[in-house]
RNA sequence: AGACCCGUAGCUCAGUUGGUUAGAGCGCUACGUUGACAUCGUAGAGGUCAGCGGUUCGAGUCCGCUCGGGUCUACCA
């Protein structure tokens, strides 16, 4: 392929056969880039238009939830920016405080450093885990560059870069003073692998098998899953009615464990117990389980840890069973129960184990002192209101502030605001946000950005939950680098010193799968309404998973099914794979992606290819030398020929609706429309229609081509951006700085309605198919000539001028048109076709009386059902009296041209008799 | 246990506030083209809109129940 990468006005328009896309995609992002077509500007007049992207791991690759939110954010971005408002979106990466921090550490472990923790320090291991982000994050920049994404790289943030980490310290800072931070001791979700707590969100539960022990207990029978809890038991908690315990209240006894602990247990009475279940009595274990740690501090009982934070026995267990793992002393513990024929029984069944979203192992409720976000503490002033977080979160959406799509999710986020606890933010691990708080001997504790002045300081050994610094993004990503140097500025101060915040946040969009919507979307409206009073964006979309053709969720266990996003481009190119993923996208739906999918995606970017190539050769045959005329095609405005008004009006049509359907999210309506229009109107009719005379030749023919071709390109190309690119810089472009992405949005032409001739083209194409089904009817040998006689009763301007459309399009020898009808009695070589618009007679040497008739019957029965149904309705008294009068008349005027053509099929029967 | 979503052509899905004859892509069948089209075009077959009941002049669309599939949430000892 000889071709130049980067087209340009001066060479001669040839296109190649078709469009290579890995051979331009890159030039043509380079051109953009270049252009400065990405960055926004924050002194801009113009209306902004903001989207945050959500930041992939730094370390990470592209995969397909990647790509489909890239494909849906760009799309966005371009057509605002085409439509002329400032649109910012905002590049990064996210830190992933606990995936890249194990990932490491695996990685050191693979190298033969057994405790790479011990071995390197915390200054060391977090250098290690620096360098890495820092040699693995160029993979993801240009994995989003290879999509095409249309993002500010000059504005690429870094949930760690020191300006976000101001932004965290300010809030962690304005929250401990608002009281909306504490540390307490609370039962913990512990992973002993990770050796962090996470927090209740980060939790997954998986059905699985377990066995269910009902054991002998002093007086009582309890039941447990884990029976190895037992041995730290303090309570044994019945309901304060159950009649059957009411002597026990209040008493204590003291329960020898075999070879374990004597434990005292006190009998108390709590509300909380369900009498119904098991055996009424619950045993008490508030160090390793949360509701009973609940229990516990309601009637001040002691606490006893029998389980490490090493996922070991503690000594509190008893020498016997100190240093087991958890399993092995269920085991141990249950035989030895049952040898001291304490045990009462053991079933089998199926338990909601707690496993950690990140390590997939199971999670072990720990008492520990933790720092926690209380959203229940009404600290938060909103709007003239003093709000706790959780009402905050919830006012937001209720006020319609924040509007969530698909708008069902707003149930489920309501329902995750009742349920929500306080959120643990605190994590045993080094790679994150380090907790801003110092301590001096006991007591003394001080919080800031910077160490607090004099001696004997000792930070906190902890880092944040992750998201705590994404739930900040939409504006920690916009606050001023230069302004967040200054450690003395209040948070108040950092955004107000901060030009880009104060020009775009809060943020439009933000657009992500539904699969974060409580991990993240809930933390920044949470955090963001906090901290600046705003919320952070206008609008969430929820795009839905990417699934595989067995419909299961795209991931590395099921390679075989699993679409790479990086391979479709090498193999397609970008625009497939964008358009694969908004084509029948809509939100909250997931998307099943197949390779058949992305083959009918092909075709459409050939086809588009192809008819620019049709598009060229006709202007360039119409206009001569005046086709080397650039620069976007002005509206054609003295357009005469019906053919070339039609088009006008579908394409004003196309823009209208197209629009309508992008404003309301509905992405995948609006590619839709556009290939519809483009493949049925432009290119199966109109480019045909322009191959006969005398459309053929007309110069307002090149003009409305070359603008209708202009326009379907700027429709197309936050689609596909990158073919749709080159062609404009191939056909349309001044020179090599005019760009398609900068190219005004198209907007519907007022006076190209053409409401007449619309109508009247349609009746051409109704034509066309009648004759078409008068051959089939017939059996005609598809090369058999034909000759017509067209009886126009309506939009004969229109008929008359596509006379010779009609006739290559049916293959007809010669067309007339007659006034009258010809006498269809007499006429046994002829087969006719009535229409509102139209009588047609189609003359054949050897007519089959037989096939006519029975074409015309099928249509007259047809016709006479569908007549029966209006008529039913027009007799309707109620319909009448009750349905919108557009309706009625709609109906009305229905039943009358089907009555028409009723009539003339019926006539026509009658002269075949 | 509760909540939510989905069930429309062989497959993947549209169907916008209830309104005339339920659509598209892919696949399938037949025919035609190869001077825009690693093709493309034309035509066709194929649907009790999961089932039952209700509201309404009118229901794929709204309500209830049932069945089937999926997801999420939850402190069941």
């Amino acid at each position: 392929m000889s071709a130049p990468t980067t087209p340009s006005s001066s060479d001669a328009t040839s296109l190649d056969r078709y469009f290579e896309p890995t051979q331009h995609e890159r030039e043509i992002y380079r051109r953009w880039e270049a252009s400065g077509a990405f960055r926004a500007d924050a002194s801009s007049e113009r209306e902004p238009f903001v989207i945050s992207m959500p930041p992939p791991n730094a370390t990470g690759t592209l995969h397909t939830g990647h790509a489909v939110m890239l494909a849906i954010e760009d799309l966005m971005i371009r057509w605002r920016r085409m439509q002329g408002r400032e649109a910012l979106w905002v590049p990064g990466t996210d830190h992933a405080a606990i995936a890249t921090e194990s990932r490491v550490i695996q990685n050191l472990q693979d190298g033969g450093m057994a405790d790479p923790r011990a071995a390197l320090g915390r200054e060391g291991l977090i250098a290690e885990i620096a360098a890495f982000v820092e040699s693995s994050r160029d993979t993801i920049r240009h994995q989003i560059r290879a999509v095409g994404s249309s993002c500010d790289w000059s504005r690429e943030r870094y949930t760690m870069d020191p300006a976000l980490n101001r932004c965290v310290t300010a809030v962690f800072g304005k929250m401990f003073r608002d009281g909306l931070i504490y540390r307490g001791p609370r039962i913990v979700n512990w992973d002993p692998s990770l050796q962090t707590t996470v927090s209740d969100d980060e939790i997954e539960h998986v059905e699985r098998r377990a066995k269910f022990y009902t054991l002998r207990y002093g007086p009582f029978l309890v039941a447990t899953s884990r029976p190895e809890t037992k041995l730290g038991d303090t309570a044994v908690a019945v309901h304060p009615d159950d009649e059957r315990w009411a002597e026990w209240i209040g008493k204590t006894f003291e329960v020898p464990w075999p070879k374990g602990p004597t434990i005292t247990v006190r009998v108390v009475a709590d509300e909380s117990v369900d009498p119904e279940t098991g055996t009424g009595a619950l045993g008490v274990t508030p160090a390793h389980s949360q509701i009973d740690f609940e229990i516990a501090e309601r009637h001040g009982l002691p606490m006893i840890q029998v389980i490490g934070e090493d996922g070991r026995m503690t000594a509190a267990a008893g020498e016997h069973y100190a240093g087991m793992t958890v399993l092995e002393c269920r085991e141990a513990f249950a035989a030895e129960l049952d040898a001291a024929g304490l045990l009462e029984s053991v079933e089998d069944y199926s338990q909601n184990a707690s496993i950690c979203y990140r390590s997939k192992q199971p999670i072990e409720p720990l008492p520990k002192a933790q720092w926690f976000i209380s959203v229940d503490e009404p600290a938060v002033d909103w709007r003239g209101r003093k709000l706790s977080l959780k009402q905050v979160m919830r006012e937001v959406v209720t006020s319609g502030d924040i509007r969530i799509l698909p708008e069902h999710q707003e149930r489920t986020y309501f329902h995750w605001i009742d349920n929500l606890r306080d959120w643990c933010i605190s994590r045993q691990i080094w790679w994150g946000h380090r907790v801003p708080v110092w301590y001096r001997g006991d007591g003394e504790i001080y919080v800031g950005h910077r160490p607090p002045e004099g001696d004997g300081w000792r930070q906190d050994d902890d880092t944040l939950d992750t998201w705590f610094s994404s739930a900040l993004w939409t504006w920690s990503t916009l606050v001023d680098p230069e302004a967040a140097a200054d450690p003395d500025a209040s948070l108040a101060e950092l955004l107000a010193r901060s030009p880009d915040y104060r020009a775009f946040h809060p943020t439009h969009v933000m657009e992500t799968g539904y699969d974060i919507l409580f991990f993240w979307v809930a933390r920044m409206i949470l955090m963001t309404t906090y901290a600046t009073g705003e919320v952070p964006f206008e609008t969430v979309y929820l795009h839905g998973l990417i699934l595989d053709k067995h419909g299961r969720k795209m991931s590395k266990s099921h390679p075989e099914t699993a679409v790479d996003p990086l391979e479709v481009i090498e193999e397609h190119g970008a625009d497939v794979l964008r358009l694969s993923m908004l084509i029948g996208n809509a939100p909250g739906v997931d998307l099943k992606l197949t390779p058949e999918r992305m083959v009918g995606c092909k075709r459409l970017i050939n086809k588009i290819w192809n008819a620019a190539k049709l598009m060229q050769a006709t202007v360039e045959r119409i206009l001569g030398d005046d086709a080397t005329a650039r620069g976007l095609p002005a509206p054609p405005e003295n357009v005469e020929h019906p053919v070339n008004r039609w088009l006008l009006a579908r394409v004003r049509a196309l823009v209208e609706r197209v629009d309508a359907r992008l404003e309301a999210y509905a992405f995948g309506d609006a590619a839709e429309l556009v290939r519809g229009s483009f493949w049925g109107e432009l290119c199966d009719f109109y480019l045909e229609a322009v191959k006969v005379e005398p459309l053929a030749s007309e110069r307002e023919t090149a003009e409305t081509l070359r603008y209708a071709f202009a326009t379907y390109l700027r429709l197309f190309h936050p689609f596909v951006p990158f073919v749709s690119e080159y062609l404009w810089g191939a056909l349309l472009a001044t020179d090599g700085d005019d760009l398609l992405i900068r190219a005004p949005w198209p907007e519907p032409v007022e006076n190209h309605r053409f409401e007449r001739e619309a109508e009247g083209v349609a009746a051409v194409e109704r034509l066309v198919a009648a004759v078409r089904g008068v051959r089939v009817e017939q059996g005609l040998e598809p090369g058999a000539k034909i000759e017509l006689d067209v009886q126009a009763l309506d939009h004969a301007p229109s008929l008359r001028a596509a006379e010779a459309i009609v006739a290559r399009l049916v293959r007809a020898e010669a067309l007339r048109f007659v006034e009258e009808e010809a006498g269809g009695a007499s006429d046994d070589g002829a087969a006719v076709a009535v229409d509102p618009a139209f009588r047609v007679t189609v003359r054949l040497g050897a007519a089959d009386r037989e096939a006519e008739r029975r074409r015309l019957e099928k249509q007259l029965a047809d016709i006479e059902k569908r007549l029966v149904g209006l008529d039913r309705q027009l007799a309707n008294e109620n319909f009448l009296a009750k349905a919108a009068p557009t309706a009625v008349e709609s109906v009305r005027r229905n039943a009358e041209e089907a009555r028409a053509t009723r009539d003339a099929a019926r006539a026509r029967l009658d002269a075949l008799s």
